[in-house]
DNA sequence: ATGAAAGCGCTAACAG
DNA sequence: CTGTTAGCGCTTTCAT
C-alpha cells in the first residue's frame, strides 16, 4: 500500500512477472501470443492493482481515440436526443465514447466543430449536416468514417442513414384524403435545400397531384409565431367551407400550429380541422384527440449509425452504405373519418 | 507541398525559427516569456501549416484532457438534452468538449460510467445521479471537480445546482387552490429517496396542510399506463362532485395523465378538471387549454454548471458551492378560475 | 527571453 | 511465445 500513483502497464508487468509488451498484448486481446499461465497472472495483477489503461498514451501511440463525434443541429430537438441515445447504446458497450456538439443551425459553428473533430480527435463522425460545408466534410470523410444521418447530401465516401421521407409523406397525405378531407394544407419550414424537407413536400405534392387536388403549401418559419398564425388563419377560413386537414412537416412545426390555434381561439376563431404530422412526438398521444403521425425510428438510426462505424473500424466494410429506414404512418383520432 | 503527415510542434518550431519549447509556451498563452517578434512568427507558422495540437500528447503530459463528462438518467428527457445544450454552450468556447452518457436509470450502469470517467478521462464531471453510488462519487469528487445537478445528495466535495423544488411546488399548489379547486390531486412517481421528488411532494403537502385540506397523493409509475389510468379514474370520480385539479410532479407524468385521460374518454368517462405540472414542457402551450406549469431553467443549469467547473479549473474557487435556482410558476388556462 | 533534455504510458517493430 | 527498443507529440524542469 505504498504506491499512490495510478498503476501503469509497468506495474502490472512487474506484478505478473512478464514484460510490458505482453501486458499490452493482453490488453488488446491477443491471447494467442501468450501462455495461458501468463494470461492468468496478468489478469490477476490487473484486477488486484485496479489497473486501467491510460487513453492518452494509447491514443498517442495507436492514433485511435476510442471516441465518436456526434454533430447535430440542435441537441434539444427530439431527433437529436434520441439519436444520441441510440448511438450511445451501441458505442459504450463497444468501448467507444460519444462526444456530442450542437451547432445550433449555424454553418460557421458546424465548420468549427468539424475542424475540431477532424484533427485526429475522434475515430468516427455521425452528423446531421446543414450541407453547407460540403468540401470540408468530403475531406474529413477521406480521413475517417463519416455517417450522414437524417440528411443525405451524397457526399463522396460518406455512409448515410435516412428514412423514406417522400413515400411516408405521400402515404400520410393519402391517409388524410382517404379520411374525407377535401383540402390538405401542408405546413413546412422553407426547404432551403434540406433533403428531408424537400422530400416530404414532394410526397405531399405527389399525393395531391395524383388526385388532381389543389396544393396548399404554407411555408412558415417556426421561429415566427406571427407567420404561423396568419397561415393558420387563412387555412381556417377555408376550413369553414370544406373539410380540411393540416399536415405539418415535423413535430416542431406542429407545435407552433397548435400554439397558433390557441392564439386564434382567443380571437374566437375556432374551426374543427384534421391534424397530422411528420414525426411522432411524445405529445402526439397526449393531445385530445390524439395526433395522427409518421413515426420515425430515431433511436434505430443512432444504433445503426454506430454499427456502421464499428464495421468500418473492423475494415469489414469497404463500399459506401446508404440505408433507408421505413417511417410508418400511425393513424389516430385527429384524422378520424368525417362526414 | 511535400509533407503529408500532420504538422507537429517541431514543424512549427522550425518554420518559426524557434524551439519547440517556445511554441509550446505560445500555445499555452504564455506570451510574456517571448519576444513579440517570436510570437508573430509562431502565429504565422501555425496558421500557414494549419497546425493544431495533438490532444493525446497533451493529455499524456499535462494530465488534463480538455473533456467534461456528463452523466444523466435519460438523454431523451428534456431535462437532459437542455442541460447538455447549456453545458456545451459554455464548454466549447472555453476549449472543452463534452462526453455525454446516459445510464438509463440503472445504478449499475451509472457505476460503470463513473469508473470510466474517473480514470483520468475527464477533467470534470456533471451528474444527475441516482444517489446510489455515493461512496464512489465521493472518491471521484476527491480527484476532480464534480457538480451535482437536479439532485443534490450532499456528497462531500461536490458542488451542486438545483432549483427551489419545495417552494415552487408549494406555490403551484397554492395557485391551484386560489383558482377555486377544492381538491388538488398530486400525481408523482414514487419518491425512492430522490430529492426533487420528495421536495416537490413536500411542497404540495405543505400547501394543503396549510389550508387543512385533504391530501390526495397518487403515486404512480409512469411506465405503467394502467396504474396511471386507474389513479386518474378515481380522481375523476371525485372531480364529478367537486372542483378538482390534477398537479403532476413532472412533465413526463403529465404526459401519462393526458394519455390516460384519452383512454378514459374512450370509456366515456370525461370530467372537466384543472391541470398543472412541474416542468414547463414544450407541449404545455400547445395543449388546449394551455397548461399551467412550473418553469425550470434547465439550460441555465447546464451553463452554470460549466462555469463552476471552469472556476474550479482556474483554482479560483475553493469552497463547495451550492446554487439554488428559482423555478417560476407560469399560470395558464388549464387552471383558469372556476366557480 | 529562450532552449535542451527528459519523459508522460503505451504499442509496434524487430528480434529471439 | 516473449522481451528489447524506440518512439508517438507534447510539456516541463532546469539551464542559460
Amino acid at each position: 500500500m505504498a504506491k499512490s500513483h495510478k498503476p501503469t502497464i509497468y506495474d502490472v508487468a512487474k506484478a505478473a512477472h512478464v514484460s510490458p509488451t505482453t501486458v499490452s498484448r493482453f490488453l488488446n486481446g491477443q491471447y494467442q501470443s501468450m501462455s495461458s499461465e501468463a494470461r492468468d497472472r496478468i489478469a490477476t495483477a490487473v484486477a488486484r492493482l485496479g489497473y486501467t489503461p491510460n487513453r492518452f498514451a494509447r491514443g498517442l501511440r495507436s492514433k485511435r481515440s476510442g471516441m465518436i463525434g456526434l454533430l447535430v443541429v440542435n441537441l434539444s430537438y427530439p431527433f437529436a436526443s434520441l439519436l444520441s441515445r441510440g448511438l450511445g447504446q451501441v458505442a459504450y458497450p463497444a468501448g467507444y465514447q460519444v462526444i456530442t456538439a450542437d451547432f445550433d443551425g449555424s454553418v460557421e459553428k458546424e465548420r468549427q466543430y468539424l475542424h475540431m473533430f477532424s484533427r485526429g480527435q475522434v475515430d468516427g463522425l455521425v452528423i446531421q449536416t446543414e450541407g453547407k460545408n460540403r468540401a470540408l466534410l468530403e475531406k474529413i470523410a477521406g480521413e475517417l468514417p463519416v455517417v450522414l444521418v437524417d440528411r443525405n447530401y451524397g457526399i463522396p465516401h460518406t455512409d448515410s442513414i435516412v428514412i423514406n421521407d417522400l413515400e411516408a409523406s405521400e402515404e400520410m397525405t393519402r391517409h388524410c384524403l382517404q379520411q374525407g378531407y377535401q383540402r390538405v394544407f401542408y405546413f413546412t419550414e422553407p426547404e432551403e435545400g434540406i433533403p428531408p424537407r424537400a422530400l416530404r413536400l414532394q410526397g405531399y405534392i405527389r399525393a395531391m397531384a395524383d388526385r388532381q387536388l389543389p396544393q396548399d403549401i404554407m411555408r412558415v418559419r417556426k421561429e415566427s409565431p406571427v407567420e404561423v398564425k396568419e397561415a393558420l388563419r387563412s387555412t381556417l377560413e377555408v376550413a369553414q367551407k370544406q373539410p380540411t386537414a393540416i399536415y405539418t412537416a415535423n413535430g416542431l412545426v406542429m407545435l407552433e400550429v397548435l400554439r397558433a390555434r390557441n392564439a386564434l381561439k382567443q380571437e374566437s376563431l375556432d374551426v374543427p380541422i384534421g391534424l397530422a404530422t411528420f414525426d411522432d412526438p411524445d405529445y402526439a398521444t397526449a393531445l385530445s384527440p390524439p395526433l395522427s403521425a409518421v413515426n420515425v425510428p430515431m433511436e434505430d438510426i443512432g444504433r445503426i449509425a454506430m454499427h456502421m462505424l464499428l464495421r468500418r473500424f473492423e475494415g469489414t466494410q469497404a463500399e459506401e452504405q446508404h440505408i433507408v429506414l421505413r417511417a410508418n404512418v400511425v393513424p389516430r383520432e385527429s384524422t378520424r373519418t368525417i362526414i
